[in-house]
DNA sequence: TGGCATAATGTACGCGTGTACATTATTGAT
DNA sequence: ATCAATAATGTACACGCGTACATTATGCCA
């Protein structure tokens, strides 16, 4: 392992010239710079990114944290691995490394240690939910003013708060409820999730909406409620067959339960789309693979997590950040519609079954105080809301 | 921030002593330790864990390294899911952080510069192909003789090896084989993944060997090439089509290109099972989601994650580890089939279409030189094979 | 009580870097 | 040619911890 003061020894400067050379830092003659290059380059030197971080007090990591429960597959793997991703590229661009941390969304999770620890710069908090224990961790978090972004979720406004990065699920959920009632359906019941996810009463919010603009009252007999698997919805089934008279269609708050629905429904032989028309969202993987496949709603979450990263690091970068995440939308160097992935590409094999229709014009009435920006998304107080789009397939 | 001199300081100690107590290493009163120890949390002081690497010389991550390319979705991400579970466990067991880090296969990575900027201090690699770049990189990083782990992919043996875990598909592939023969199938084809990965030659084998105990001789035309993708096994449908009068049974190589060849072959009005029986590999999620649900092999893929991951602590932990990841096995404080995950556990929803069907009796013939291990793992030259189940549902 | 082994603690330094500050080289204007 | 401003580089130290080694306390046996 080759070290600083060999290298400056070879090039016959001293190791801050080196140091400067390395980092880029401060004028220098181009010569000297080339001198150090050359000298590190032969001896292999590379910095130490550990010494490096120790000197800097910083670690040059952000955390990630998943919810993990042993044994349980209890979210769908495609959300994730999407919202990965996107995170996975912003901050490899930006020189930062990624720390996966699981965490029981039972148990109290010590975010500030990980600062205090110096083991990440900031934390990234994906499928957060507003169980006690967890909104008292991210709570603490929030109070001692660490760098950090939720993703898809937000928590109600206290003094200090953490920015959020999400998608626009009331107008995903309005767009989708009114696509049923455009087509004829007067009766929806909703399959929603658990409510400990401001997703869920978002996506509620949104079918209200649209049974609202069509001059129709919700029945709380045809409000169902799943976990979000699957199994959660094959179970639903048994409740939404016996209120199937006064059904002509469902929608359900995510496509894993839709799929676990539809199963539940086919075993009672009632048919979809003849009998139930039946639209998930997210758009997952599966959603085209099955039978019939899945009219679902798309979400954007390469570029949520894309953005979120983005978010995170802008509150490192300076700013003194109470921006919110609208900042990294303007100034990040690949704004969000410009990055390639997301957007109007469509996602792997996602095409062939059924042609997707882009019905950003069919908008809700009314956002929470949502502002539509340059970047397609919609900002709120303290949070980004990225746009949804319907994908139509045949399950209605 | 409390650093350790103020804890010395309230405690009435040195600093060392602080470090000590910290570390639990070296003989104490107990009453120094307790002293030290309320100090600390009177303080709120923590081991920064970056100085605390730095001045060991190791960071406490270990790099999990996954194939990425942009805007494309290669893998399912089940395998990769499952394979990280297992492995974020077993870190977190045992005080590690889990750094994952996104490759591009078609490009030369650089892998011993993770080690040399103390980024990592092992690597685990997942999703690698024998590529030329990914060859070449792996090679460069056996020949420096690092602490790594290659998660279910084998190299050619050369002086110096990566060890792997990987899981017996030429087993499973031969179960799988041996399960349509037994039903009365004769002319079985096989549609398999890229020959860039040593899985495809394995399950290959497993094919041909069970085609031999039947006295069946292989039929070249019968076999058919994907990628692994959903996409491919779709595209495949129409030369599977064209053999159909040839054909009494197809076999596939992973879930997702049977799910598109079970597509492909609806919409040229083929019907599965009935008019040709097809049979999956790897349990994914999606196998149980289809119509018909698929009958698969089941690969423990959350286990061989965790072995991994012991594997690259044991190389890390001394032992020189000469030995192999069979070490990890025997030596682990919770050896694989204790750890309550996979083995015979169903993982979630998997349970309730078709009755599952433990065949490890029907066994192949002779392996590369496997030795069945206590934890039911195979043990060969320089890595370890993790055993398979078939399970039985409808489509074939 | 003395001596010795061992437990318990303290002292001192290195780990490799970033950077404030001091110093020297260079440039340009007068 | 002189001086000042600025560029370019060197010097010196802090960052927080682990640990080898020195030192002191303790217990045990004769």
């Amino acid at each position: 392992m080759a070290t600083r003061k060999e290298v400056a020894e070879l090039a016959g400067v001293s190791e801050a010239t080196v140091s400067r050379v390395m980092n880029g830092v401060g004028p220098m003659k181009e010569e000297t710079r080339r001198r150090v290059a050359d000298a590190a380059a032969r001896l292999g030197y590379q910095l130490n990114a550990l010494a490096s971080g120790f000197a800097k007090g910083r670690s040059g990591n952000i955390g990630v944290v998943l919810p993990h429960v042993p044994k349980v597959r209890m979210f769908s793997t495609y959300y994730f691995s999407e919202i990965l991703s996107g995170i996975g590229d912003a901050l490899h661009q930006a020189g930062y490394g990624l720390l996966l941390l699981y965490r029981n969304p039972r148990e109290r999770y010590d975010y500030v240690s990980l600062y205090r620890t110096r083991r990440v710069d900031a934390c990234l908090i994906l499928g957060a939910s507003s169980l006690p224990e967890e909104q008292a961790s991210v709570h603490a978090l929030a109070d001692a003013g660490l760098p950090a972004c939720i993703v898809d979720q937000r928590f109600e406004p206290r003094g200090r708060d953490i920015p959020f990065v999400g998608a626009d699920h009331r107008a995903g959920a309005y767009a989708a409820a009114r696509h049923m009632l455009d087509t004829g359906r007067r009766s929806l019941g909703f399959l929603n999730g658990s409510p400990h996810y401001s997703n869920s009463a978002d996506r509620y919010d949104g079918y209200l909406a649209a049974l609202a603009d069509a001059g129709l009252a919700p029945d709380p007999d045809l409000l169902f409620e799943g976990n979000y698997s699957r199994t959660s919805g094959y179970e639903a089934a048994g409740a939404i067959a016996d209120r199937l008279d006064r059904l002509d269609g469902l929608m359900c708050a995510n496509d894993r339960m839709a799929i676990g629905a539809i199963q539940g429904l086919r075993e009672r032989g009632i048919d979809v789309p003849d009998r139930l028309p039946v639209i998930g969202y997210d758009n997952a993987d599966a959603s085209s693979l099955t039978d019939p496949p899945l009219t679902t709603v798309e979400v954007p979450f390469y570029e949520m997590g894309r953005l979120a990263a983005e978010t995170a690091l802008g509150m490192l970068s300076g700013d003194a950040g109470e921006d919110g995440p609208a900042a990294a939308l303007q100034g990040g160097p690949a704004a969000a519609s410009q990055s390639g992935h997301g957007g109007s590409a469509l996602p792997d094999d996602a095409a062939g079954a059924g042609s997707p229709d882009n019905l950003e014009d069919i908008a809700p009435p009314d956002g929470p105080a949502a502002v539509s920006s340059p970047g397609g998304a919609a900002r709120t107080t303290g949070g980004l809301l990225l746009p949804t789009r319907l994908i139509i397939r045949r399950s209605c």
